[in-house]
DNA sequence: AATGAATGAGCATTCATTCAT
DNA sequence: GATGAATGAATGCTCATTCAT
């Protein structure tokens, strides 16, 4: 008991910035953010209300960060192990699964981005952050894309289609406890029969 | 003059419970609904404070009205013209033009709904008239869908589907202002293509 | 008891705008205006605390309707009573006689009148107003004042002389309890013997 | 390295207790002393927000402390050159130009005294030093005084009027652009004539 | 039924102060 | 002595809801 209270300040937590992130994901995911007060935030993460602005300067500023801490970790898992000589259809194959299988395993974090890029006015520097990681991506399947096998539809239509669909299986399957049908694979094969001959 | 007043106000707002309807929708599409004040509302609808609870006993039973309001409209534009001899190609097209012709037509309300689905909790009474809502279309469909022509694909998947891919399609539409591509046509052929041999 | 509670809204309090404004003067010259948290006014003043808000829009608000309050009341003293055809003596004893025994008679407005004069960027549409004020005064002064038996000092020096003296007559008779002299009129002696030849 | 960064940093502010003064008077009187934060001050002075408070125990304490730092200065600016055998008229002008020099060319120090004295509770122990500085300008003049050339005003209520007056006089020129009056000596008449037979 | 003044719990944010390093 | 992260009480302000009129 006493030993705990003793070092008040400095470092109780190890990494408070982290905890304070992780703490905002899972009561945004439970609650919605605008029905999450900082205070509870702070709470969630063990340290005072006050600390919380020591990290981030304000509630926006916090939900930006969020944002991007989410999808900094999703566009890192679906380039890990994508070789550059995929064929086209093994490379969207990849990516597909590495974002379905984030989704089911981290709902919350899946919750939150969602949530987050629908009826939050984002801020100019982390959308220029978000177009850069699209666009490593964009750059690596665009190439494979050009060698004719997809139907002749713009680019960003089917990364909007790819991600609109990804999200839609992801929320069926978070919803549905029917576990015998593989709809990962089910999904993907709607999306590669829509564009390709 | 008492007399006068009393009419004026009765002809300027002749269905306050509409006008706080449409009141609301005008506010949550410009400034979310966690950003908008029930006084904001009733300003706009040209009522007092205190009128608005006379009509929704509390903000949560507005925000379910206004989702309800919304759906219902949308599937009365849907089925309305859908004659049950159509072929499943024929009755899907229907359906899925009256849904992107009424997303593109009515941004607000578009934007509204999709913003209360994917950030509210709604009532359990209002998700129950949803299911009701959407049996009337799967019934519909669903008799066309056993011929055999689709893929066997659970009906409630196909329908998800459905809706994400149309949601997606107006949200593309709406932010292009390339008009010399027909999206809404695009769009149902990767969907046809995608859930048909 | 239950009588007290049973009517809770409308009225408790005779006139609240009026209640809150000699509130806040009381904390204020209490405890300094920085020192005054709104809570504590509308609590002094009897009135929950999101009432003070429905009568000033903020503090800053509250700050400038205090002064304009206080301002208007002094005004009013020193021009009452104060004829067109008063010799420019008898007419400038007159406004100071109102003067000092206003501040020593009111001493937390005189107290808060120059606290918010001195530590306080009222806004602009408070020291216009306050110029109208000024110039009321001014301008049956200077008449006067054109005739000649002043020393050709500028109008806006000596009313700043005027007005700093005054002060700080008030607040000397109010910190001393000397009452056997007359500092009323021993000051504006000095004043007279000042200005003019 | 570290002995580069150690030696660099003292060097850098040699003497923190005066930093952190002078950066409080900057500050204060650019933003008034309750709208200045400790922290502020600490980064405008150099130093680490701790720091401060190993010179000075509380906000309070600071506040005193450059209270009594700004009024130490002028005391002694007044009291230096005053030689004791000078006619009362020539000793008053002398303290008077002093102070008026003063107030004209160091308007932060001129602002942040009487901000202090006008609206912040000095402690008992700064009233009694402040009280000793008078008593050392007081001494000198009242022997002159009693000479009689002075109307027979008590000492205390002079000393307030010259302090009064000169505030206007600093004030006012700090104001008025107009430098083809010399209101230090205009000023400094209205004074003398008030106060001398 | 309609009104709108009154309410007070709730919120984001600030900041003087502490203390382990 | 110097540091600066951590603290949490305090503050100005908002807003859903009530209810006397």
């Amino acid at each position: 008991m006493s030993d705990q209270k003793q070092s008040m300040a400095a470092q109780k937590v190890p990494d408070k910035q982290k905890a304070i992130l992780e703490a905002a994901i899972a009561m945004f995911a439970e609650r919605g953010f605008w029905n999450t007060s900082t205070s509870l935030i702070a709470k969630t993460a063990g340290v005072a209300d006050g600390t919380l602005f020591n990290y981030f300067e304000t509630k926006d500023d916090l939900i930006n960060e969020v944002y991007l801490y989410i999808k900094r970790k999703v566009a890192n898992l679906q380039l890990d192990g994508l070789s550059a000589h995929l064929m086209i259809h093994d490379a969207m194959r990849h990516i597909w699964n590495r974002y379905i299988d984030w989704g089911v395993q981290y709902p919350e974090e899946f919750k939150v981005l969602y949530q987050i890029k629908d009826s939050y006015q984002l801020s100019e520097a982390v959308k220029a952050e978000q177009n850069t990681l699209f666009a490593e991506i964009a750059g690596r399947t665009a190439r494979s894309i050009a060698e004719g096998e997809l139907r002749n539809y713009p680019a960003d239509f089917l990364a909007a289609f790819l991600d609109s669909h990804a999200i839609m299986t992801i929320q069926f399957i978070a919803a549905n406890h029917d576990t015998t049908v593989d709809y990962r694979a089910l999904s993907f094969d709607i999306l590669w029969n829509g564009i390709t001959h």
